[in-house]
DNA sequence: TGCAAACATAATTATATTTGCATGTATAAC
DNA sequence: GTTATACATGCAAATATAATTATGTTTGCA
């Protein structure tokens, strides 16, 4: 199992607006930078700031097309985790059945008072 | 569905140690602040700062019990989110077929050069 | 060989995050 | 009412992250 330390650098690095673009990007195939410059409207030393970052995580790779960098999506993570990202959910948790929120409750099972 | 900012909000609170750590406690039942302070090694004002955090985020709440605080998990995306990270994937995600890694290959689809 | 396209890297500056510390508040017990 | 417990809040210092600007590298082509 990854290690926690782990799973907050993945989570850290995903967590940002250009970056969780380019990611969703890569999940529909090979995009190289002046492709992601051309649609987020950022200069092109960040789009490769933003990739050079995912590439150190781990999360994406690319190969050489000429003088293209093409990427690619390679943690398996990654789609997973958008997907869950995306999905709606009707309502909250339900709140612990025998303590009202807000309210003066009971601390459930046995503990100090 | 979530707008990118909201995603982005969310996985940047729950990108932290302690955070992280205070989810999946959380995941097991409700706790108080105290709770957290035995078992997270830090201050008290610091685990009530975080708290803090993801209370404004909506992703967790609470009830008063006493003078206990009683804290438990609220939105729905969380569970989902920490089982997401956990799991174990074998191998990596499959470089694009038409073109080797870190070799010169083809650009998939119509493209200038 | 010389130049331009496509991209990376480095340094700087701006901004956000995290923590520690001091203090404030509500409840319970006495 | 006084005191202790359980917690929150505010602020400043330390640190991390982000964007901008300037410059470097590699490849393709004339």
């Amino acid at each position: 199992m990854r290690s926690i330390m782990h799973r907050v650098e993945v989570l850290k690095t995903v967590a940002h607006p250009v970056r969780i673009r380019i990611l969703e990007e890569l999940l529909k195939g090979v995009k190289c930078v002046s492709d992601f410059e051309d649609f987020l409207e950022i200069s092109q030393p960040n789009v490769s700031q933003h990739l050079s970052l995912l590439r150190k995580q781990g999360i994406i790779d690319h190969y050489m097309d000429g003088r293209l960098r093409c990427y690619f999506l390679k943690d398996p993570l990654i789609p997973d985790l958008l997907e869950v990202l995306k999905k709606d959910y009707i309502e909250e948790l339900p709140a612990p059945a025998c303590c009202p929120v807000t309210k003066k409750g009971t601390y459930p099972g046995e503990r100090r008072h």
